[in-house]
DNA sequence: GTGTGTCATGTAACCGATTACACGATTTGA
DNA sequence: TCAAATCGTGTAATCGGTTACATGACACAC
């Protein structure tokens, strides 16, 4: 048995299709009879609207597309969910694309998506801009969210990499560390990249020498990266990892290797994946609000949607680029900031003090 | 500059809309000579069919939709991921709509998607068979991912809680333990109530007295359900928890109050999240290959689609239940199997011996 | 040369919604 | 009392594909 139509409603209802779309969409002006007959109508034949035919007269599928990488598992479920919250608000649909590992397959999915979404998300470190415009040239709004997003002309939502490890470099300071090593997330990974730069930025601002070994964002390599720091002749009191797998392995290292954290070594990480708060020593790391970012993103993107529907150019405010700070939580990791900072300036703005007991969902 | 149909092309192209829908869907019968000057043409007008209308001549949206409960973070992402490479090979988009905490936004959900999907996946550890079917009545092809689905005619995968159960309290009984408890997931989920089940029977099995505190999935719950335990009078060398949250926060609670894992206490877990592994000592626990689970319930879905398509009725094989089996993980949280049984038998099938230095994606 | 079969291509109906416009009924104002 | 405005409803064009069927070209056989 064939799914009933609009026609079939409007049979049933003894009406003209057009109030049938009327009294089911925004209420032009139906009788509140005979809205009430038609929605019976509906109801009784358990009629279903025909998304494909209504995108074609409304030339609107409401449906936003994400491209993902492949990386990463807590942090896109999470932004899924802030973004999906969002998205039934507005009464929109998400579809998802992940695993693009690289840019060609990112470009791929890009092509394979349009024409049946409104507006694109797309999360991809390492695509460059020039292939993105390419994949995009039919001026589909999109929301780039991706490191390094920031050089591009395309309205995006970032993560501040590099002052988070500014922030991360200070903190360490302000407990006292003066040799503070980093190991660094993949070369040509955006993120990584921005982060190493921070960290080289807030060494020079120190008059301190850096001292980087290089990283693949695993936990593995954390593990690795901390045996050749130990290895190395060169002393440390501090490491600043360029995420919190690369920290975790890094303290079981560490941990295994007799070295006390944070009494010998303080250990900052980044993201605050829910891992971090429940290992022991807890990660002092720099937290990203996934959720709220993906809500953000969302509106953004919904913004030039309609801003595009009413026929307006975008405007400045629509292209620029907006900025994700994250905040620096504090546990065990590091020690407390030494006594002559501590009493006179306070605790930095936007910095959490997290206990050790702190719950997550499971 | 509004984008290229299909005519537009066929003018280009000096053909007809036909030839041009010919050329670039399944090679019907078009000269290669025509095929190319086509293609051409759409590459120069960057032509993108809409998919409205081809849904709406074709009937077919070429999107399957994922209703997804609330909570689970890294499971889920694990889950799509699977989903969405198999997705693409079989030529299917994936809609998601998550954070559905009850049956009615699950339902709502559903409604929300027909018309728009040829078929539907459907994750509610709450959610009834009735309702499910009241918010289905429209013959969608569905494939339920739930515990206990297995009591519903629809098709279904689910994981087999119960056995992995099971096989967790044997492991403890073979390692020694005698007196094991168990920390609950919360009551009404069906996920939760299949692990309890399962554990009740394997110790009426051993004619050993069960001995249950409840938790909620999360892991500050199995922090606060392993002090309960330690309060009570009632002596335990073993743990099974309901899920690996609840687990790790039992390890810390044990740490903290100075009881020694393995030694005095085991400890195993369910879900085999990254965690994990990270934790010391790492957690046995219950794996499910998520990502495998995915893939093989898209090409379930994929299936019936196809099936419904032909006009076939559902086979018996599509409407059967299919059943994941978790798998035995070994770490340090138990100790090994006790001499008398270790040299004879080896090893039960499926179970996996992990070392500590295991890699994760971060 | 005519009939027939094959094959590439074109014509036009159709999918199911939205919506501009038309229409008739009723109300309103002079 | 009649013109104009208002309002609910219906008719039919339209969106952009797919595809059944028609058409016309050409090859081959008689």
């Amino acid at each position: 048995m064939k799914p009933a139509t609009i026609r079939d409603v409007a049979r049933h209802a003894q009406v003209s299709v057009a109030s049938v779309s009327r009294a089911l969409n925004g209420s032009d002006t139906v009788t509140e009879e005979t809205r009430k007959r038609i929605l019976e109508s509906a109801e009784a034949l358990q009629y279903v609207p025909h998304s494909g035919a209504r995108s074609l007269s409304t030339s609107k599928t409401n449906t936003l597309g994400i491209i993902l990488p492949d990386l990463y598992g807590e942090f896109f479920s999470e932004l899924i969910r802030g973004m999906d919250l969002a998205a039934r608000e507005h009464g929109y649909h998400l579809i998802v694309s992940s695993s693009h590992d690289d840019a060609d397959g990112a470009a791929t999915a890009i092509r394979s998506m349009r024409g049946r979404v409104d507006g694109l998300f797309v999360l991809s470190p390492q695509i460059d801009s020039a292939n993105l415009a390419t994949a995009m040239a039919g001026r589909l709004p999109v929301v780039l969210m991706h490191g390094g997003a920031g050089e591009s002309t395309l309205p995006s939502i970032v993560v501040d990499n590099n002052g988070g490890a500014h922030a991360a470099v200070d903190h360490l300071l302000a407990t006292g560390c003066r040799s503070i090593a980093h190991i660094a997330g993949p070369a040509g990974n955006l993120e990584a990249e921005a982060r190493l730069a921070g960290y080289l930025e807030a060494m020079a601002e120190a008059g301190l020498e850096p001292h980087v070994v290089e990283g693949d964002f695993n936990q593995g390599s954390g593990h690795a990266s901390a045996r050749a720091l130990m290895a190395a002749s060169r002393r440390f009191d501090g490491v600043f990892c360029g995420n919190d797998m690369m920290a975790i392995g890094a303290l079981l290292a560490f941990q295994e290797a007799g070295v006390r954290c944070p009494e010998d070594v303080a250990v900052v990480g980044f993201d605050d994946v829910p891992i971090a708060a429940l290992v022991r020593p807890g990660l002092t790391t720099l937290r990203i609000r996934i959720a709220e970012t993906g809500r953000r993103a969302l509106q953004r993107l919904v913004g030039q949607i309609e801003a595009a529907q009413a026929g307006r150019e975008a405007t400045a405010s629509s292209s620029a680029c907006e900025v994700v700070r994250p905040e620096l939580v504090i546990r065990t990791s590091t020690r407390a900031a030494v006594s002559t900072t501590r009493a006179a300036d306070g605790r930095p703005s936007g910095v959490t003090a997290s206990a050790q007991g702190e719950n997550q969902d499971g």
